[in-house]
DNA sequence: TGATCTTTTGTACGATAGTACAAATCTCAT
DNA sequence: ATGAGATTTGTACTATCGTACAAAAGATCA
């Protein structure tokens, strides 16, 4: 046997701070972080209440440790997958290819780590919504790297498209993503069942297919207003 | 009775029930359900806790009145808007219109109510991901009219794109106008200042341009799988 | 003015929050 | 087996939560 396991990790034991983790990362994604207690992750996770301040301080330091756990992976796989989409030769092949790397590491596994990477992906919008200062830090200096490496990448297939609107449609492409796991029953009340919100591999080739369109519209010009205004008269 | 200076020309006076409304719908778009309390918008409008309690009995009541105060009237100026964008010739100018339509009265006032729907559509976005149930059950049975109606207009613009399409695009609109209404300073760091995430006159043309080339996206075979599939292997 | 209704204030109560801490229990190399 | 360190448990403290309620203050009209 080895020297000693210590702080590390035993996985052939039930593993209380796993199972916290895993608890607290389910009950933040649903029911976001201020209506969840650190009683409530205790009992989900069949664990005392001190064991979480054992484990991780404050319910400050849980939070944060879940998105140590996750960015890492996630991140590393957007890389990985975004390095080969490069190399795909047709231009709207690797456009589409590109997207596909931003959007499937947020929908499925990144790295495993207690059951896939659209929980995650799910807390981090909840996050963002309440404005939660944790995870505005951590977010703002972990994901703003991808998410630039992401903007060069599509920027590099559509020159003709100033960098501007690219990082609007790209915004635009997190929003979609984060409310497409955030309330996927709307899809299916709204499509009157012929759709399932809840489906991943639906939801993923939609939202690839709208964004790689959305990317490809013709760029806004700044200064002239728009070419006409329909409708509207916006004035507030 | 005829009560003439109370709730008619209250504008002048310093309106209790009013300042307590717009405390909380700024401090809830803002922060969260949970993570506001009642003494915190008490405070934020200047009144006693008690107060809140007198005008709108609990907490959730709070949260309701603030819903019906704006539901209305924004579904009302969509319902006008798109009545007018049906109305455009051109079918390219009035896939935008409609588009338009959807999207002006979530960022601009709908109703002048307090000071603009943005702050009210932020609201309904994080409320949408805290997963609110008294927000959830308004939001139903309120926007649903709204949406299907938006969703129908749509699908006789593009005929040949299945209903399915238009709810999961549909979809994705909410989702990014959510989040520029929620983390608008993203976009001004991504773009490293060259955007203002806070204008919304910007946002709007952006969103609506990404939109409408999202709408125009081929459709999708469902029976079939993606013509491709050129990088990854999802396999979780 | 005084009577009556509406609104605001002040205070208090029970519930629950986050977290600290000591005792109890478990793990494991020796 | 045993002792040391790691973990879990139970409990308690303080702060704050939503809300109730009586008294004070303000408004309205015969």
């Amino acid at each position: 046997m080895v020297r000693k396991p210590t702080s590390k990790e035993a996985a052939r034991k039930p593993n209380m701070r796993e199972a916290i983790l895993a608890a607290a990362e389910e009950l933040f994604a649903t029911n976001g972080f201020n209506a969840v207690s650190v009683r409530d992750i205790a009992q989900a996770a069949g664990a005392n209440p001190g064991s979480v301040t054992y484990h991780f301080k404050t319910k400050d330091g849980l939070l944060l440790e879940i998105y140590r756990r996750h960015c890492g992976p996630m991140n590393l796989r957007r890389s990985e997958l975004l390095a080969a989409a490069k190399r795909v030769r047709d231009l709207q092949d690797r456009l589409e290819a590109i997207v596909r790397a931003y959007v499937v590491p947020a929908f499925t596994s990144g790295s495993d780590l207690a059951g896939g990477g659209a929980r995650f992906t799910r807390l981090r919008a909840v996050m963002s919504a309440e404005g939660n200062e944790v995870a505005r830090k951590i977010i703002a200096q972990t994901f703003d790297d991808t998410s630039h490496a992401f903007i060069d990448a599509v920027h590099e297939s559509l020159p003709h498209i100033p960098r501007t609107d690219i990082v609007w449609r790209s915004h635009f492409l997190l929003g979609a993503l984060y409310y497409s796991l955030v309330t996927p029953e709307r899809v299916s009340r709204l499509s009157r069942g012929e759709a399932d919100g809840s489906d991943a591999a639906c939801a993923i080739e939609q939202l690839v297919q709208a964004t790689v369109a959305a990317f490809q519209a013709p760029a806004l010009d700044q200064a002239a207003p728009a070419r006409r205004r329909p409708v509207v008269g916006s004035k507030a």
